[in-house]
DNA sequence: TTCTTCACTTACCATTTGGTAAGTGAGTTC
DNA sequence: GAACTCACTTACCAAATGGTAAGTGAAGAA
């Protein structure tokens, strides 16, 4: 049900699909998704709070299976784009939910914050041991974010320069947000 | 009227923004923008074409106020940080009419289709004068696309990082996203 | 057996939605 | 000055929307 709803909310935002529909789409009345949300905007709250465990876990997940350093930040691109291809859906919402804001952005915020954090003590650290550029880490990790997610979402962008969304794609593609991402923080030449 | 509707349909998407509010907001009763636009999907058609026709000549003026090469790369990076900042609903709109995908979308792929192939061109010959590095230009620049476009229309992104775009974070943020295309471009080391 | 809870439905309802029909008054043309 | 166009309004309307109220049948507890 939540799944469901999920897909509606990710593909037509939540303005644009209506309860009547997504009743229909999972075969059941109306009032039965009533029943159980209380209201279209409970039913957002839940579909906001499963996406964001969802992402948690997923994300928790690449983090944990890498070792602190560059492998980690391999690991979680890489989940970014296995997310992409599995459950294209989750980052549909998450673009959704970033333009609804707060207060119905916070649970994903909350989720993100922590790994944010992280990355930017990641980051400063390498800048520190000189294994990175100097340079401002929020501006760095806000262009790696919006790299890795735009492409990831944005079946559009890819359309216009003549690709499609696909396993052999995407593999070539977190190989170049990879390069990109290398290049950027090495020092140049 | 198209102006204020482009902003409607960029903050609160097509499906989020009635023609009731729209009128309130230009002090005009509904059929007043009916009588000018036929129906709702007429409006959106015309705040669709006039946004394309804004992109091109924003973008054409930087490509042709810049010289072939890096310059004109710099150049149209500048101009989108530009409309970001003049004219943030223009991106936020180009981001609804990519999820409302085609046929919606077409006149904005059809601006953005030339500008592309020229793009590629430019990313191709640098490649064989072995000015860039050797890679698929294809995906070089839906990377590039992605992380110029996503820093500049996700505020949620720069609010994670602790940052919000003024004229300050935009011009430091610009500076980082051409490093980021620099580094990415040129050969390692 | 009776009582209660649970998951769900049927029957409504007020409001909002995009849209039509029929004017109205200010110019403009002939 | 009559006919016409233009920009816009008033008066509606059917459908869709989110939501409430009052059941109903099945399963478990007393």
């Amino acid at each position: 049900m939540i799944e469901i709803a999920s897909v509606g909310f990710a593909e037509t935002g939540f303005a644009g699909t209506s309860l009547d529909e997504l009743a229909r789409r999972l075969d059941v009345t109306k009032q039965t998704i009533l029943y159980h949300f209380g209201s279209k905007e409970g039913l957002l709250t839940a579909v906001i709070t499963q996406a964001a465990a969802d992402l948690q876990s997923e994300l928790n997940a690449a983090v944990h299976k890498s070792e602190p350093g560059w492998d980690r930040v391999e690991s979680i691109v890489r989940a970014a784009f296995a997310i992409a291809l599995r459950r294209p859906e989750l980052l549909g919402l998450l673009r959704e939910v970033s333009r609804l804001g707060p207060p119905r952005s916070d649970a994903v915020t909350d989720v993100l914050e922590p790994l944010v954090a992280q990355a930017l003590e990641f980051l400063e650290r390498g800048m520190d041991e000189g294994l990175f550029r100097t340079q401002d880490a929020r501006l760095v990790l806000a262009s790696a974010y919006a790299a890795t997610t735009g492409v990831v979402t944005e079946p559009d962008v890819l359309r216009v320069v003549g690709l499609s969304l696909d396993l052999r794609v995407a593999a070539r593609l977190r190989r170049t947000v990879l390069e990109f991402l290398e290049a950027a923080l090495l020092h140049h030449r």
